[in-house]
DNA sequence: CTTAAAATATGACATTTGTCATAATAATGA
DNA sequence: TCATTATTATGACAAATGTCATATTTTAAG
């Protein structure tokens, strides 16, 4: 059983409020698993009786429209906590969580939050404060989805992988996504986004190798992306 | 000045945790306003030192695009709580809160909320389930933007309309939206928006007779808002 | 009441985006 | 390796949506 004093998501996320004796605690009750590439890690409508820590890896939160396609809302990636809604709202939750490259996580169950939430006011203000900026997020997110094209939420879509996720040393971008999922996150059908990516080409703004994509023209991206 | 007790925010709204001796102190440190129609609250990117506390009216709270149009993200209306993200986050606001009719409204400072979050456990989760309750809102409605027509969003958005904020006695919806408005709600162009409200007429789908709108077939909009 | 301004409505057309078909390429497993 | 399947790519066309022009109606101001 490793120790949750050292681990990268405590660093990150509301759990550094813990002090040394809750972390213990924490570090008895927890469990860690392996997720490999493709799994579910919970399901639209589930319910869960804890949160997940992410230690490594990318997961995509999706959700289901009415007309049958998934919707990519966000991906979430090492240092961040899943699941905090559904527990804070006593409801189940609202997104899928896929992993889209192995992962390492941690669950810790419901009892040992709301422990915490009852005793460690700090830990309560950081968790506010999280989901206050997802909610800051979420509605910019709206706007975007509303207000641009199809091209410019695609520029913005791919300078977001890159501030968020980084690149590989050949510089693409680390984050690999197939040309489905990527128009699932720009709100599109998929030829119309294999289009695009491919008109970006020709202008030179990105580089694509199968899966592989590089960009080359930030500010060109940046400005068409509005 | 009027007291907290028996005020119609409390009992809907996150204060409802709070005990006497804190209505008191409240009832002493809130300021009350009127806001006349098309009185702005505050604006995206203004310092705000307090929440509002609606206890009459309705307001919409929007953001601007980056292509210059204003984007209606939700409306909020008495009973509800308006700055809380920004109090937390210690951030500017990122949306415009615009007064779509008149409005009374109190203001509480944010020393006293910070107060509330430190003594009053029971209040700090109720803000978090409130905000949790705007995220899961926020997300769907971003799924909705991206995935859905403008006819399906037109559908979806008067039968909210209807829903949230209710009808008058010859059951037109309460809120009276100018064409502009409720476009900028669905993220379309106004004549967009004019041609589809037109074409719901025509279909018996809904009766409109200058800026009254009353719903007709709610069964058919329902199948049509998908 | 009259007039100017704003909001609503409609037509004509351009542009964007989606859909279906099909081809080319890459990934996978026997 | 080869065959099978999934993914990516492209063309052709249809449908949805935006834009601009202009008419009509409503609202507001004098």
């Amino acid at each position: 059983m490793s120790k949750c004093e050292q681990c990268i998501v405590r660093e990150f996320s509301s759990l550094k409020a813990l002090n040394k004796d809750e972390l213990i605690k924490l570090s008895e009750c927890k469990e860690s698993y392996t997720i490999k590439k493709g799994d579910v890690i919970f399901e639209e409508g589930d319910t869960i009786n804890g949160i997940y820590c992410i230690k490594d890896g990318i997961c995509k939160m999706s959700k289901l429209s009415a007309n049958g396609k998934d919707h990519i809302v966000k991906l979430i990636t090492k240092g961040e906590l899943l699941g905090q809604r559904s527990i804070i709202s006593d409801e189940p939750v609202n997104l899928s969580a896929v992993a889209l490259e192995d992962m390492e996580v941690c669950f810790i169950p419901k009892t040992e939050i709301m422990g915490f939430f009852d005793k460690n006011n700090q830990f309560s203000m950081n968790v506010m404060k999280t989901i206050c900026g997802d909610l800051k997020e979420a509605d910019d997110h709206s706007v975007t989805m509303a207000q641009k094209t199809v091209k410019e939420r695609l520029a913005e879509t791919l300078l977001y992988l890159a501030d968020s996720f980084g690149k590989n040393e050949d510089e693409s971008l680390k984050v690999q996504l197939s040309r489905e999922e990527l128009a699932s996150m720009i709100g599109t059908a998929t030829e119309s986004c294999i289009r695009l990516l491919s008109d970006f080409n020709k202008l030179g703004l990105i580089e694509i190798a199968g899966k592989k994509i590089t960009l080359k023209e930030i500010g060109k991206l940046k400005k068409m992306a509005g």
